[in-house]
DNA sequence: GTTTACATGTAATCCGTTACATGATTGA
DNA sequence: TCAATCATGTAACGGATTACATGTAAAC
């Protein structure tokens, strides 16, 4: 099998119809009124997509014709389309994702409820984790590297960024410990069952 | 005037071509080599960029022909190209350029140095801070109308999306300070001279 | 003597943005 | 009746990615 990509906005939209099937009208409505318009983009980038998705049989479509105006084209998962979310979630998180700064390691991290087991969470995290870290460690290096005469603002604009991803790294963290309690929680109910 | 617009790569090498001239090559290295690569992409993206800033007069290209190797081709700020990084830096913030997340507030504060005044450069943050003030309120609001039985990754996701903003103020207000800091050191030097 | 760094590009492909188009239904 | 919202798209354009192409000079 072809190992076979797709861009972030076309993942978002799997997972989307991965939660309930949707419509193409419902899914611009979902990103052009949720954080989610990030990865988003107008009518003329979603229906594209969602034809190529179809095309390559990730998604079907089955037309509304119940109503009265014009046919409703409700998109849902295949089996081919969950396997490739299934195998999005699972790639770990890599440096050069970092650097690019479109959302795909959040995105992964949001989709991969209910597709990965805690314990491959928590590896995911942790794949999250040393990225930063040694990103982290690169930023650094660029910044003692830095000439003491060098201009304010390009020494404050890398501030900015090393700032952001300590922040990352903080709730990579903070989620990891939300990741474990909410495991020993579902256990505790389960055992006073 | 018809008010031309470029992607953030071209301003990033106008930019960078505005703190010295330089080669393809040079800029390619400094993408490669420093936090810049976030704007960057491989020689295929700034070649290219590099012949439409020259065709539409921001650059011009002088041969260097002193080198027994291939000429170089080095690249410096036409007049031109000073007005257009002066009316890009002179963009206050928006909210879509926050939701975007390509870095063009980032990259106009590093940019504005020698070209906004002070003052001119603390109002570019305070409307940073308000973008970014009123962006964090939605944000908010998303939150606080999240049933109470959503699934714990998109909470968790909304949790960074939050913290990352937050951050992204303190440093603003810090920023801030920074700068108004060195104002009073730089007139403070003037006066004792 | 071979790899690495210097130095410049082209070609194919594809994706996203922007703007436009269409027509029904609902509310003011 | 007029605007807004629902609902679906198309077309044009341009830019980014990827991979390829080419050749020199220095270093090991």
């Amino acid at each position: 099998m072809a190992e076979e990509r797709f861009t972030t906005l076309e993942y978002a939209l799997l997972g989307l119809v991965g939660m309930s099937p949707m419509t193409g009208y419902d899914l611009h409505k979902a990103f052009a009124t949720t954080p989610l318009a990030h990865f988003s983009s107008s009518p003329g980038g979603i229906y594209p997509a969602l034809r190529r998705l179809v095309r390559r049989g990730l998604l079907g479509a089955r037309l509304d014709t119940t109503t009265e105006a014009r046919p409703r084209r409700v998109h849902s998962l295949t089996r081919a389309g969950k396997a490739a979310l299934d195998a999005f979630v699972r790639q770990l998180v890599t440096r050069d994702e970092l650097i690019r700064g479109l959302g795909a390691p959040i995105l992964r991290f949001a989709l991969a409820e209910g597709r990965l087991s805690q314990e491959e969470v928590l590896a995911y995290l942790a794949s999250y984790r040393e990225a930063l870290e040694s990103y982290l460690e690169e930023l650094d290096g660029h910044k003692r590297r830095m000439p003491a005469d060098a201009r304010l603002h390009p020494r404050l604009a890398l501030e900015q960024g090393i700032r952001g991803y300590q922040g990352e790294l903080e709730w990579v963290r903070w989620a990891a410990t939300k990741i474990r309690s909410a495991a020993r929680g579902s256990r505790k109910r389960r055992a006073s069952r």
